[in-house]
DNA sequence: CATACCGGTGCATTTTTTGCACCACTTCCA
DNA sequence: TGGAAGTGGTGCAAAAAATGCACCGGTATG
């Protein structure tokens, strides 16, 4: 898209935050790239860049163009895709931004079964906190967002919501493992191992924990999902999870024992895009069919 | 925007039909035209037009190209007034599709006020019946649209409705002119004057007289609501129309009564944009400001 | 069967873009 | 304090791209 050029090299600018380096990513001379520049403004009818000493940054006009062309070459795409539709070609590529529990076993089983389907479909995969998924959506690094318990959802469309009771993860030869439900003052009992504060699960048992005016004091806190459950596979002590991360099937060594619903409530896991956009082909059949896999 | 020059020609060529018309609206020699467009096709992947004997066709690539050249331009005009904007003026134009109900006090009275506030805000207002209002939204020929029972709603993002009667319009001196409400049984009683069948209010007593057994034969059917006032005015016979349409002030020679919502239900006004589009500025503040005054 | 359209193309010309060399300026550090 | 290493900006000639003209081959239309 040669007419499309000068959105590349105002990204390119905004990025390197200098004409000079921009000029190299762009394989243009600094000259050229600064009059193309300072001709858009012209065009445009507003300066877009603050020229500081130490070389270039976007003015709030600037970030509004930018919000502009990341939503133009998007749509783009998108009509691309539904051309090569068209063609009866299935190509694309599909950006997804996920919390950790999707990881395992959910995505993969998706993303494969998906591709069993249309080969020439690829995919990119980002873990993400609650808070970074949005992120991710507003500034089109990701076309999908599967998280559980988003943060604002300002600007997050939801395509599908699944709600997700708290899981009780242990060792199989756990004294408590042979319930079919748990009171979260039982698992208190115990050693815990505990996600970390961002994430969905951890809010909610810090939640369920002050209200029976308790307080959470796990023997080991982490970031990694997997520890969380080899840690409690190889030990007395108890980590917690939603089932959609969890696979009985896959693990004989561990059991899962789900969290009385009146102690910690348990929460949504939703499937969503950038509000108001609409998604490329590709995406969108992913999308129907996670949602499908959710109900 | 002359890194864009090439989607007016684009659409100039689907506008006329043919490169030789086109190349003159676009000040262009037919070949150069010709060759943007041979070039932009091999760019873009794949053939947009159709090569007929008689001239060139958009095919179904296209159309979607064509869409996605209508959204790209309206938010590039939503960017230029928020950029207008963030420099402290308030300049925009707003274009709206409307029902005919609100052209004699309505619309002129708003956009009065509106433009009181804000002079350099200029408006194009077009009246539609409920099936071309949606269409020019669809087509980006209006950014807002203000329809009395739109037909199929499915490209429609309401922003406001409010309930409207179905009003009996006549002579003061008319024998019913005093009465608080009126039967349709009543009403039928009398020559009719009537909107055609396209407009919604004689959709709605259409439907009301099938109820009661029996079928609308008016003394005048007409597409000017002007003309069923006027018509109504200066003789026995009674004319509909909704409250919005209607000024009782300015009109002390008329008497307007409800129709009983048992006989005619009535229906909504709807005020709504394109689905999934961001507004700009200036009509975003006009929508809202017609919002508050409809309720 | 002639005419009047249509889109497409080779080539000379015009217009635009680019690269090079250089300027003015700021920051940073010896 | 002064020079080196950055920054964006500019005049000018060379390179590249777009354009206009003249013309081709085709198809409807009367």
């Amino acid at each position: 898209m040669r007419h499309l050029l000068i959105y590349d090299m105002i990204e390119a600018v905004h990025r390197s935050g200098s004409i000079r380096k921009a000029a190299e990513d762009t394989n243009i001379t600094a000259s050229a790239l600064n009059r193309r520049i300072q001709a858009f403004e012209k065009e445009f009818g507003s300066e877009i860049f603050e020229r500081l000493p130490r070389g270039m940054r976007l003015n709030p006009a600037g970030e509004l163009l930018l919000h502009h062309i990341r939503l133009q070459r998007q749509d783009m795409a998108r009509v691309h895709g539904q051309v090569a539709d068209l063609s009866g070609i299935r190509r694309g590529h599909v950006r997804i931004a996920c919390s950790q529990a999707l990881l395992p076993y959910f995505l993969p089983r998706e993303i494969s079964k998906y591709r069993a389907e249309f080969p020439d479909v690829t995919f990119t995969v980002n873990v993400r906190d609650r808070i970074q998924a949005e992120r991710d959506l507003v500034n089109f690094d990701s076309d999908l967002a599967l998280v559980f318990e988003p943060a604002h959802m300002v600007d997050f469309e939801v395509l599908h919501a699944v709600h997700q009771p708290v899981m009780a993860v242990m060792s199989a030869a756990h004294p408590l493992a042979g319930q079919q439900i748990l009171r979260l003052r039982d698992c208190l009992e115990y050693d815990l191992v505990l996600p970390a504060s961002q994430f969905g699960v951890r809010l909610l048992l810090d939640q369920a924990a002050a209200r029976i005016g308790r307080k959470l004091e796990p023997a080991l806190e982490t970031d990694s999902f997997d520890m969380v459950r080899h840690f409690a596979a190889y030990g007395q002590s108890i980590g917690f999870q939603i089932p959609v991360g969890l696979n009985a099937l896959a693990r004989p060594e561990m059991a899962f024992v789900p969290i009385a619903e009146r102690d910690v409530a348990g929460g949504q896991l939703y499937l969503g895009h950038l509000r108001g956009r609409t998604l490329p082909v590709a995406s969108l059949k992913f999308a129907n069919q996670v949602a499908t896999a959710l109900s």
